[in-house]
DNA sequence: ACGCTCTAACTACAAGCGTAGTAGCTCTAC
DNA sequence: GTAGAGCTACTACGCTTGTAGTTAGAGCGT
């Protein structure tokens, strides 16, 4: 698996409309743009986009036939998990607590929320088999900090 | 109390290290900056930031005498929670439980730390008086999302 | 066959950003 | 009193980013 190329915060918006729709051409990337109120960017505006996304990798394009059809690259979870990652270490220095303890402060997470997620990852969820993957060698990183 | 400007990648690094430092001079934030390990910016590159930050409003400057003193304009732990709330909204949907799932996930936080949170919540903590400041009308967000 | 419309490729371009050079002032050490 | 060091103000400049215009082909409606 290939590292998620960095995405520019306009190129992160196609994305998550990407996503959303899993697969689309531009026309239809751009009508979903507009749907979340994220203005009316020009058509070209979406495709140049897009075709940056292509290069980058974190899209695919299937010219077989017009108009061409898009696909995210990446699963959304994986890149969110992987700014996440960066967010914490650039902004909290790691310091997963403090951010959770921020969020909390901030009333965007409550206590039972928490308590929510607890029990969640307690209860090992009985996983759906359809979600089943190989899950060997998913990599450490606690305590691998200030390297 | 006025709303802490945007900063830049570049610029933010300069605001840690003065928010590490407390007030400093343009040579000390550098000596700061090279001693975090990124790399070794030109003097006037310290200097063109602080200068930026001070036109922004994210930094002040005595000139009362050479050389200038910076400090910083918002406490750190203000700036770290606008950063986010920001990055919350904008990556997470503003879906905190989806976030720290994803620290978990991702093992940066544990269990055990999680639980530890909770204590440290429900424990009122004792707060130390010399943090006692006006706590009236911090503003709930929980659920005003998607506004 | 003709012009419209959809679409792709290429080009454009200003603002923002990271990084730093230069000019010029003011001490200080000879 | 002269040279260098330290410092500030100003200027520079290439790169990225956001946004979109222009050109041109392909298919369609009439």
């Amino acid at each position: 698996m290939t590292r998620a190329p960095e995405l520019t915060p306009a190129e992160f918006n196609v994305m998550k409309a990407l996503w959303h729709l899993d697969r689309a051409t531009v026309a239809e990337v751009r009508a979903e743009l507009v749907r979340r109120g994220g203005g009316e960017p020009a058509y070209t505006t979406v495709m140049t986009l897009l075709g940056r996304l292509a290069t980058k990798g974190a899209a695919t394009v299937d010219r077989e036939r017009e108009p061409f059809v898009y696909r995210p690259a990446f699963a959304r979870a994986s890149v969110l998990k992987a700014r996440l990652r960066e967010f914490l270490d650039d902004v909290f220095d790691g310091e997963a607590q403090a951010m959770v303890l921020g969020l909390v402060e901030d009333e965007s997470l409550t206590l039972d929320e928490l308590r929510d997620i607890e029990r969640r990852i307690e209860e090992p969820v009985a996983r759906d088999p359809r979600d089943a993957r190989d899950d060997a060698g998913r990599g450490r990183r606690k305590k691998e900090r200030r390297a």
